[in-house]
DNA sequence: TTGTAAGCGTTATCAC
DNA sequence: GTGATAACGCTTACAA
């Protein structure tokens, strides 16, 4: 018996009722829904018939008391506001989704005392993984070598290398942004990015700069560019670099913002993007470089599949054995118009 | 026994062993555990010790079969990617976690099969409740009238009347923007705005137009620019806008996306923002308003805070009974530097 | 104050 | 093929 508005008032449906209205004992009822072979086919599809008319459905609850796998995992992030866990915890979502696997979603609001308490709230539902979302790319603190479940840290990897870490190959894709910038026949490209603390700038940095000096280039302005993550470096960046280098005919920007900036002052300036100077970006955040004037070619981490693998990884973890170390997950390049071939 | 890299090998610590290290009976344990008063100070202490020496942690699963409660609700969205999902999400996830309760994350990804498919799966799980986050502030299909669960819709809410639905004031916030622009001195006040289609694009303006004509005004270029929620859109009504109608003092653009349009061409028509034309966005998309030049002022629709509220009155109504209709959350201002008093 | 026993809803192991 | 019966880990009368 329910209430019209959802507040449940009565029993819910059990195995017992089904096997009661299908005339079988509770056992059967159960092989007959589960599929054994034990049972005959008359006398199942009864009890489906009853099952269906009770619409029953059974206590997951009580199904994991027994097979000691409650068929949930843990979500673990530090920051859910921050945009690049959102893709993330898509993918991972996502390929649960069809493992039959419930996700929880705890988010520590970057606190390491909350972190703590959702760990022990969900080792008490006894979720059979964990998947720990940083917000940085940066190296964060293990959640320990005893826990009772398997571990996958995305985005952020763990300072123990004994833990198994997936992270986006920033080296890699400073490399593919320079490449295609080459490739587009440009010679004089400089590179403004972010805040030098992050590794993620760093990286980025490190794979531009090793790809010119493979086509035999320098940096125009002589060094990278690090600053802020924010639209007003990238214009101030921009500004000073149109100063110190004229000449410039490509810039990499190492985020979609920074290049928001970057593209508004050659506008001001009266650049023109790309015949002039090519831009590109990093992130495919598609509010920004989507609706940017051109918009934007640009690098995405893929952190939706970063996501989706970090679960298959776990999935396959769980009652098997995990792997260690470091594991990285490649970008791809999305080219817009902010970049061309020259002339 | 368990392995180093977190993969379970052995048994999980159960009360058994907690009672049997204590030397009671796992009645006495369990008392003992969840302060119960019939349980001697110095028998007490021991099972603590002995629990804390397993670090052992109750089995919620086992708990949740015998109280008919799991603790656990579910968080149905449609669009995660969608920028509205986000902070409804975490505010109900911040409002939860502090009530003990776990939250399942689903995404159905504006897919009907999908969400028929996760809630099953939800009610499975024996969550105690539900709320449904939609990606569009309009009206969206009922999950039903016979859940055993109550459910409360958040942004989206239900076309059965029935169900308790908590929205944004779209028609207030319209009026919450006009107003400042009137208090500002302004006078000629345009609003560009989005899809016609959508509810929220015929509230804000709906509103907006009210308070006009309460201080006996009218909208400068005689009508609600309809169009799309984007940059190009905004750009391109603003240029329209200017042309026939060159005296207006103020823009209140239906998204912050827009806003960013409508900056961006009078910047190029070299009309100073604020002292010339005063500029007022939605939604406060930080990344887009706080970035703006200048800064713009916006309308937050205060979409942690009706999570937060959905929460709340989920809470309340497992065990309880549900209200039910449409509740309305009121947005506040965010006065930036894209708009000042007049002269 | 403590322990025994029943039971939450399911599955697995046996007899029948 | 089918049905008792015993788990799973915990709580809670009720008995000692």
């Amino acid at each position: 018996m329910e209430s019209t508005n959802g507040t449940a008032t009565g029993r819910a449906v059990t195995l017992r009722d089904v096997a009661r209205l299908a005339g079988v004992s509770v056992a059967t009822a159960s092989k007959a829904l589960n599929g054994k072979q034990q049972v005959r086919a008359e006398t199942r599809a009864r009890v489906v018939q009853a099952a269906e008319q009770l619409s029953f459905s059974p206590n997951t609850l009580a199904q994991g008391l027994i097979t000691q796998r409650s068929g949930t995992v843990g979500l673990l992030t530090s920051d859910l506001e921050g945009r690049f866990s959102i893709p993330i915890l898509m993918g991972a979502e996502d390929a649960f989704g069809s493992d039959q696997t419930s996700v929880f979603l705890c988010d520590a609001r970057g606190d390491t005392i909350r972190e703590r308490h959702h760990l022990r709230a969900l080792l008490s539902r006894r979720v059979d993984g964990l998947i720990v979302v940083g917000a940085r790319p940066d190296t964060r603190p293990s959640l320990g070598r005893d826990l009772p479940v398997p571990v996958v840290y995305a985005y952020s990897p763990s300072d123990d290398p004994a833990d198994l870490s997936l992270v986006t190959d920033n080296v890699d894709g400073g490399r593919l942004a320079v490449d295609h910038l080459i490739r587009c026949g440009r010679r004089r490209i400089a590179h403004i990015t972010g805040d030098p603390g992050y590794s993620a700038a760093q990286d980025r940095a490190r794979g531009a700069q090793a790809r010119l000096a493979e086509a035999g280039l320098e940096l125009a302005g002589g060094e990278v560019w690090f600053g802020m993550w924010s639209e007003a470096w990238g214009r101030g960046a921009t500004r000073l670099l149109l100063d110190r280098c004229p000449d410039v005919d490509a810039i990499f920007a190492g985020s979609d913002e920074i290049a928001r900036g970057v593209l508004d002052v050659l506008h001001e300036a009266g650049r023109d993007v790309p015949s002039q100077v090519a831009v590109i970006g990093y992130d495919n955040w598609t509010i920004l470089a989507a609706n940017a004037r051109p918009p934007l070619t640009t690098v995405d981490m893929n952190l939706e599949e970063l996501g989706r693998i970090a679960a298959q990884r776990l999935f396959a973890a769980i009652g098997g054995t995990l792997g260690t170390g470091v594991e990285t997950v490649p970008g791809r390049l999305i080219t817009r118009e902010s970049t061309a071939p020259l002339g």
